[in-house]
RNA sequence: GGGCCGGUAGCUCAACGGUAGAGCAUCUGACUCUUAAUCAGCUGGUUGUGGGUUCGAAUCCCACCCGGCUCACCA
């Protein structure tokens, strides 16, 4: 038994609902809850019933309860209403389950089922009270004993059916509707959810650290990129979103913390498409004592473990291709892919004018670029790149491409790097770091170079970091994943906005000023 | 930024130069074992916005807004 305080509630006219149209739908169900006020109940109470079981959990623990004839408190929203005459059928929804609820004038009363009736509608959160059955049709039932309003919804749902809210601009700008009316859905960020705690889980009972470094920076880098640029008013003093969190991760490193990891919220001021969010979850690991080749093994087993976690296998299918995550994952270096793919050897064709020649030699379509590296760079991501649907590992870049990256030792035109590749897109980028403090700023010093000449992304000198330098950064490994491309995998999505809960959407403009634009 | 496609009732969609419709939802009525309940009846629209062509525009044209795909940009 329960029983709720009732208030007598303010009015909600007197202009407070001027900004808040209500078409006739909306209109229709405040009316109800006018009249719901008037004979005294509160359509938003502020006290909850005990709740007694999740809706799973009725089903779960069905034939006990039924047995025992106990009487069970639950909650949920109405998602389907049937109503025949003197007796009334109500499918609940709540985050996890459903179950049916039976409503009969003759057990709950003449007053309370005529209020059901004419005060509730879909969408509704309600608490019900009774005993569980069994009807004719084989449907476990609760039969409700009581019932309480717990929240009114003036915005009707999408449809009882579900799946039917569909427009995807719809979905993402109102993504509680797409949430509620669309359960698979809410299996997709479950999963999300899993997969960053099993990622979190993998790193720290490998006995690293979780940190947390500045989102606002009056100076950004780790990454080619554009920021988002932001004003501090008490310092006047524009500052910059993050575009990696690198270069803080390291000084880390440099302060003896050895094993360090973030999970966190980078943003970068570019294009918008499948694979790209302004803001988006980077997670980058750094471990002293190591090396590219030990940050390959660290992503292979830490990508498995997740996998394991997550869904106890290792292949999972990707829009119907099995994606097989048994290690080992085949590494090759980025001069053998290139050369696979176009018989172009870039460890030959080792100058721009050289490789340039080649590839019109070879009748290849790609765009020319001013740099040997930027070419090299082109040639990979048009002939190789899309192919790598299976995870594999392309190792030793450009130096030009990865000024932070330690160089070879037997080719100094190239460093330790590796990226990690599955269903044709980047999901991992890690290298040896850099940690001579004068060939860092030999490569701060090229990067403004290739500003100065136009190169927007390139990183700029960052003498604080070279000071962190100085007093001297172990030998590191370093990684950073694209958690929500690493999501797209798990949930077997193809665009990024699935796995982003509230994705980069323009402002809608007012018809009026989108009027006065159209006509200026 | 370019190309292509789209925006019509709360939701999902028709109508493609001649009175803007259906299913579900809403509303009214019937109905005590339904489950996409059923039956009967009634509603519901500035067709994204603003112009233009036409006797007549959701439909054809132009501009703009929002979205999707794609290319480019970009890791």
């Amino acid at each position: 038994m329960f029983v709720l305080p009732v208030c007598r509630r303010h009015s909600y006219d007197g202009g407070l609902r001027i900004l808040m149209e209500l078409n006739d739908l909306q209109q229709t169900r405040y009316t109800k809850l006018q009249a719901l006020q008037e004979q005294g109940f509160e359509p938003y109470p502020a006290r909850v019933p005990a709740r007694t079981h999740t809706l799973n959990e009725l089903r779960e623990q069905f034939v006990a309860l039924e047995a025992a004839g106990t009487v069970v408190t639950v909650m949920g929203r109405i998602r389907q209403r049937r109503v025949m005459g003197k007796s009334a059928f109500v499918q609940l929804a709540d985050a996890n389950g459903g179950f049916q609820a039976f409503f009969s004038k003759r057990d709950i009363g003449d007053e309370p089922y005529k209020r059901f009736i004419d005060a509730s509608d879909l969408g509704d959160i309600i608490a019900v009270s009774g005993t569980l059955f069994v009807t004719k049709m084989g449907e476990p039932t609760v039969a409700v004993q009581e019932w309480t309003l717990l929240s009114k919804a003036i915005t009707p749902p999408p449809d009882k059916r579900e799946g039917q809210f569909s427009d995807s601009e719809a979905r993402h700008r109102q993504r509680y509707i797409d949430l509620m009316a669309n359960p698979e859905v809410r299996d997709i960020f479950r999963i999300r959810a899993r997969l960053i705690s099993a990622l979190r889980r993998y790193l720290d009972d490998q006995g690293f650290l979780e940190v947390e470094t500045p989102v606002l920076q009056s100076l950004y880098g780790g990454a080619a990129a554009r920021p988002f640029v932001t004003h501090h008013n008490q310092l006047h003093q524009d500052l910059y979103l993050r575009i990696a969190t690198e270069l803080y991760l390291k000084r880390l490193i440099v302060g003896d913390m050895e094993k360090v990891y973030e999970i966190g919220k980078d943003f970068r001021n570019e294009g918008v498409d499948r694979f790209h969010n302004p803001e988006f979850t980077m997670l980058e690991v750094y471990q002293a004592y190591a090396d590219y080749t030990t940050m390959m093994d660290l992503t292979e087993a830490m990508v498995v473990f997740a996998a394991q976690a997550v869904f106890g296998t290792l292949q999972l299918d990707y829009q119907g291709t099995t994606i097989d995550l048994t290690p080992p994952w085949p590494r090759i270096s980025m001069r053998a892919a290139i050369q696979q793919a176009t018989s172009i050897d870039i460890a030959a064709e080792d100058t721009l004018e050289t490789l340039q020649a080649a590839i019109k030699a070879a009748n290849l379509r790609v765009d020319l670029h001013p740099t040997w590296a930027k070419q090299v760079d082109e040639l990979f991501s048009e002939y190789v790149e899309d192919g790598l649907v299976q995870p594999t590992f392309i190792t030793d870049y450009p130096r030009a491409l990865s000024p932070l990256a330690k160089r070879k030792p037997a080719d100094p035109n190239f460093v330790e790097r590796f990226e990690l590749f599955m269903i044709g897109s980047e999901m991992a980028n890690a290298f040896t770091e850099l940690n001579d403090p004068f060939d860092q700023e030999q490569r701060f010093l090229e990067q403004g170079r290739d500003y100065a000449a136009g190169d927007e992304e390139a990183m700029q000198m960052d003498l604080d970091y070279l000071e962190a330098l100085k007093v001297g950064m172990p030998p590191t490994g370093g990684l950073g994943v694209g958690v929500d491309r690493l999501a797209m995998l798990f949930t077997n999505q193809t665009t990024i906005r699935e796995v982003i809960l509230f994705p980069h959407l323009r402002k809608v403009k007012e018809a009026a000023s989108s009027a006065a634009e159209g006509g200026a």
